[in-house]
DNA sequence: CTGAAAGCGCTTACAG
DNA sequence: CTGAAAGCGCTTACAG
């Protein structure tokens, strides 16, 4: 059959296919309106300078003909997709879907697109994702968390549009804009809380990219004079209720004298919780909890979560905004850094110790 | 600083921005290397018919120049984006959130980029955002999940590209292919596994979209004479935990003594709990629940969940693949109904009812 | 095995 | 206020 159109149609290249899949272009909308393409773009653009009647006579035509523009050959001709290239590490997490919804949002607004990359916590995908993304198919990258681009981060030169960090922990690169939380913060916030209880011997549940937010949990400790030693802090295998359940475990075979834990974020605190009745320890009696990031399910959980509250959207949106900003302005790619500032939200997983250690 | 730079070049419409901004294009690579652009193209095609010794220039002439194609112009010549866009009510969801990566995972074995839209749940915004995909942005697109756009899709002739339906439990339209799980049957396996422990009086929370599970549920009841009225069913006022909540703390209101809860979907399973909880129901001794969908927290919960998996990931990459066959043999828009099979799995949340209902 | 031409469907200056 | 030309950077037939 394909032969059989072909034939019909002509031999002019690729005609029989356009005639299958009957595209409207620009040109076709021109001829039946009476005027040129540059008229069509012009309406189309909403460009002024084009008189009633004749923009009249060329809607009538894109409707009549049910004319949609090729985005693809405006991108040729205007060196823009409006497309916006974002990296999570997964949109498993609800730390990162949030982001995402966030990020969608303000582009939407702005009438971009979205192109999502989930790098799974793999630096070598991220890599590859990122020299596929090269060539002019986006306007921007968005990179929001760092845990595994860290050191495969691209040098400016290297890349061809705007780079803006987001929900950056470990070191804060200069060579892009980043806008992110202030961890540091954070990881006092909850230290102080503690502190403030009378908690004196205490255990971190984090990840290795989250040394931030365990310097600012450690710094609210050495204020009173308090250390926390290396050996109180345990490293997550996994980023999940299952790594918060291994991590809580070897924290309290560890040190059974422990009268509190920060998990340093809430998708670890279900396991922590479990751990810790499997220990026989009640929370908050025997054991407080405090988290980091104030997740949804957090204050649905038994007891429900103190935890650090940081404003995820709010930081993706300014990110995106800062992109966006650079992009219109054609890759004034430096910036300074923007720091948002987290919150305690005290709920009923933390109370004093029971039996205050020395 | 502009205009010297421009005045510099030379008046060449948007030359001064390509010097700026240092484009490297396919005619530079030829140049260098003393060829046309035609073979430079080959090359980077790896299509055959090139010397070795000419295509060894040409790469060194790439790698010299760090050349890298345009894929926007790539696209408008060859009609194809290697872009395939993605509908998901949200990312928040887990059961979303992997359909997203497992689209993504097959996506990428085969080249191709992810142009995400989450449509929350918004049959407006849904509408909106495909209107703003036409135009040959993509070559392809993937809807997951009928939530909100089963009255807003599209007919196979208002849009430009294939498209596949994926998670898809409402009335399935014959215009598109479709690939989804045999959701009467999972609520049969639910159902079936309550009649089987004795249960006679329970409810069902749902959404309005969840008919098909609803209706395999009741099936299952029937087999045995028995029905589950339409009191019994109680829908969610949203998709979540606080959905959950309401939903089950309704159903114990409206009939104290059902036995058994029958969640369609995992998500809610928390707010359940909670609200058997604040009834002073011990779970399963007192109040057996079932769920949908198998996320993995819910072996998690106390008890561990029973509940319905469906093997959600293989579904999107069948489905992804579904579509990039039909992108691959231009457009064959018609297809089969793909029905994958669910499987219940026995845990922790249920039991026989306490004082079996007469 | 390699090269000159035409085309993809737009937009961007520029002349009337 | 409207039109003819050139260009965006590729690929696709086709001739040597």
């Amino acid at each position: 059959m394909t032969d059989v159109v072909r034939a019909w149609v002509g031999s002019a290249p690729l005609a029989w296919l356009r005639e299958v899949v009957d595209v409207v272009t620009m040109k076709d909308v021109a001829e039946r309106a009476g005027v040129t393409k540059q008229t069509v773009s012009n309406v189309v653009a909403g460009r002024p300078g084009v008189g009633a009647a004749t923009a009249a006579r060329v809607n009538a035509a894109i409707t009549e003909l049910g004319y949609t523009p090729n985005l693809v050959a405006r991108s040729l001709a205007t060196g823009r997709t409006r497309t916006v290239g974002l990296f999570v590490p997964t949109v498993g997490a609800t730390f990162y879907a949030d982001i995402v919804e966030a990020v969608e949002d303000v582009l939407e607004e702005h009438g971009h697109h979205l192109l999502l990359c989930t790098t799974r916590f793999d630096g070598e995908r991220a890599r590859r994702h990122l020299a596929g993304l090269t060539s002019r198919s986006v306007d921007g990258l968005l990179i929001a968390g760092d845990r595994d681009l860290t050191c495969h981060l691209p040098e400016p030169a290297d890349v061809r549009f705007p780079v803006v960090l987001c929900a950056w922990e470990t070191e804060v690169p200069d060579r892009f804009p980043v806008v992110t939380i202030d961890f540091e913060h954070s990881g006092y916030l909850a230290g102080r809380h503690l502190r403030g209880l009378g908690h004196r011997r205490v255990a971190v549940l984090a990840s290795p990219a989250q040394a931030l937010r365990v310097q600012g949990f450690r710094r609210a400790f050495a204020d009173d004079g308090l250390t926390v030693p290396d050996t109180a802090v345990h490293f997550t295998p996994q980023p999940d209720v299952a790594g918060g359940f291994a991590a809580a475990s070897a924290a309290l075979a560890a040190d059974p004298r422990i009268t509190a834990v920060f998990a340093a974020y809430d998708a670890l605190v279900p396991g922590v919780l479990q751990a810790a009745h499997e220990a026989g320890r009640s929370v908050p009696h025997d054991l407080s909890v405090v988290g980091h990031d104030d997740n949804p399910e957090s204050r649905l959980l038994h007891p429900p979560l103190t935890t650090v509250s940081v404003p995820r959207r709010r930081m993706a949106r300014q990110a995106t905004e800062a992109l966006l900003r650079t992009i219109a302005q054609q890759g004034t790619t430096a910036g300074p850094v923007q720091l948002l500032q987290p919150e305690l939200v005290v709920r009923g997983s933390t109370g004093p110790p029971a039996q205050p250690a020395r």
